[in-house]
DNA sequence: TCAATATTTCGACAATACTCGAATTATGGA
DNA sequence: TCCATAATTCGAGTATTGTCGAAATATTGA
C-alpha cells in the first residue's frame, strides 16, 4: 500500500459519519447491511448516507452487493488490514517501538504466525 | 477512545503531507527531528509545515519539545496504538474477522500476552 | 404495465481545510 | 545589546468537502 492510499482510506476513516458507518459494517460481519438500515440506525438522509457510502466504496473500504432490491454493503476486512499494517510497518527500527509490534500485522502475516519486523518488511 | 477522537486522529493521517510526516517521525524514533530537518525532507514551505505539525499535536498523534532553539517533534506511539486498537475493538463478533484479530490488541493488552478478543472487550 | 420501495445522482449552498508570503516571537551567541 | 537563526502566527486567497431537497434510476410484485 502506497502512502497515497493509505491516506486516502484513513481520511476516508477520519469523518465522523464514516467512521460510524464502517464500524457498524464491521460489527455486523460479512452479511452486512443495506443501505436504508444503515441510514436508519444512523439517523442520515438518504442523499448523505449515499455519499459517504460512495466514498467509503471508492477507497475500498466497503462494498456492496445487490440484493433484489436493497443493496448490502460490507467492510473489507482486508483493506483495514493492509491500513493497519502501514501504520505499523515502521515502528521497528532497531529499539523504538515500544513492544516490539510484530503482533501487528497484516491477515496473511498474521495468520502464518511468523513473527515480523526484523527484516525488509521494516522499511 | 471514543469516535469522535479516533475520527479526528484518522482525519489528521488522512493527508498525505500528514501522514508522510507522521511516518518520517515514527521511523526516526523517539528522539524525533527538529521542524527544520523535516521540512528539508519533505520539501514544505516553514508555514505549511508547521500548519501540519500543529494539526498533529492537536490530536496527541505528535509531541514537540524544545532543544535549544529547535523544537525536536517525536511520534507519539502509544497514541497509534491506541487507534489501532480501536480499529480493531469490532472484529471479534462471533467468527466473523477473519483470522481473529486478538493479535492486534493495544499496547499495553500485548504487553500481558493475554488473548483478549473474547469478553467485555468486543462491546 | 404500473405503483411502491430502495438507492443514487444532481445542484446549490455553507463550511472547512490548505497553502504560503510576510510579519512576529523566541533563543543563543558574539 | 544586537544580529542571526528557528519556528510560529496572521491573513488572504483558493480549493475541497459535506449537507440535503428534489429528481432520476432500478427493482420488485401486483
Amino acid at each position: 500500500m502506497e502512502t497515497l492510499n493509505a491516506a486516502e482510506s484513513l481520511a476516508a476513516l477520519g469523518h465522523e459519519t464514516r467512521l460510524a458507518i464502517f464500524r457498524a459494517l464491521v460489527q455486523v460481519g460479512p452479511e452486512g447491511l443495506n443501505a436504508g438500515a444503515i441510514g436508519e440506525k444512523l439517523g442520515l438522509a438518504p442523499a448523505t448516507l449515499s455519499f459517504h457510502l460512495s466514498h467509503l466504496s471508492r477507497v475500498g473500504l466497503i462494498r456492496g452487493r445487490q440484493e433484489s432490491r436493497f443493496i448490502f454493503y460490507s467492510a473489507d476486512y482486508s483493506a483495514m488490514d493492509d491500513l493497519i499494517a502501514f501504520l505499523t510497518a515502521n515502528c521497528c527500527q532497531g529499539d523504538t517501538c515500544l513492544p516490539k509490534t510484530a503482533s501487528c500485522e497484516s491477515t496473511d502475516k498474521r495468520r502464518s504466525a511468523k513473527p515480523v519486523c526484523e527484516g525488509e518488511s521494516c522499511e
